[in-house]
DNA sequence: TATACCGTAACACTATTTGTTACGCTGTGG
DNA sequence: CCACAGCGTAACAAATAGTGTTACGGTATA
């Protein structure tokens, strides 16, 4: 089944910068995302270009965010990353005028509408402030133990 | 993204065999999915595991229901072919002993999880006789217009 | 016994994501 | 003013998953 995985990485990454709360380089990135700098700057480009994020060049320059962790929630990094939509109907297209195909297809795509609703509901009421939180919360917790 | 495509064609092709009532080769099915039987055939054995259909070889066999269209549901056959779970969280891991990378991994799973009984709450609630049953009413409004 | 079926393995083709290399542009510090 | 550290982007390789295709073997029936 297909794993995108981009928006778990760019949560942890987000998530982290805010933590931090300094400028991070393509390169620092991808050694915490044991990746490479090119991939973050395509994944990077989009939530730059959705206003989450913004680049500078040159020397000192890097990624920072535009604004704290608890006015970003994980439906604006997926919105960012992949657009309105976050589940496609697998629907077929055999043969379009088939009723039959129609009526499932149909079926289909009011099942998934209501996964999505559910999906965009959860990922809307998770800000990264609180993801921040609550890792906190482990690490302080796994440090006692 | 991801386009599986195998659940609305195997919801098509029941259908029309519950309508028709009769037995399909693998050969006809193929030319209702514009595919070829051998396609057909890895499908239907996973359908055939779950009891769904059933196949007979030799001369004048093909497959056949083991039970009526209003016994079927759109999960049962999503089940069939792909298991228990529909969707899969995009999780990351890139390192599992991060906290923060735990912490937004745990956030995508419940939200997941919440799609996912979504999903499969709208797919119990439709028979394949229900489709066939839409599937003749657009035929005959079709035919009028 | 010939034929019309399914069962299955093996392999090519395609699309998508990810990884990698290469090269150009920009801003800063010396 | 120039070397360097950073991003921007194109181009290509690699891995993965689904699909299409060929080939060959098993089986039931006329």
């Amino acid at each position: 089944m297909r794993q995108d995985g981009r928006l778990a990485r760019m949560i942890h990454v987000l998530v982290h910068m805010g933590l931090l709360g300094g400028r991070e380089t393509s390169e620092r990135i991808a050694q915490m995302l044991n990746t490479n700098p090119v991939v973050v700057r395509r994944t990077m480009a989009s939530l730059r270009q959705h206003g989450i994020v913004e680049s500078e060049g040159g020397r000192g320059g890097g990624w920072s965010l535009t604004r704290p962790l608890s006015e970003i929630t994980i439906l604006d990094v997926q919105r960012a990353l992949q657009g309105e939509t976050i589940l496609d109907a697998p629907l077929s297209n055999d043969h379009p005028s088939c009723p039959v195909e129609r009526a499932a297809n149909d079926k289909l795509q009011l099942a998934y509408q209501s996964a999505e609703q559910a999906l965009q509901r959860e990922f809307q009421k998770v800000t990264l402030a609180e993801v921040g939180e609550i890792a906190m919360a482990t690490a302080q917790a796994e440090k006692r133990a």
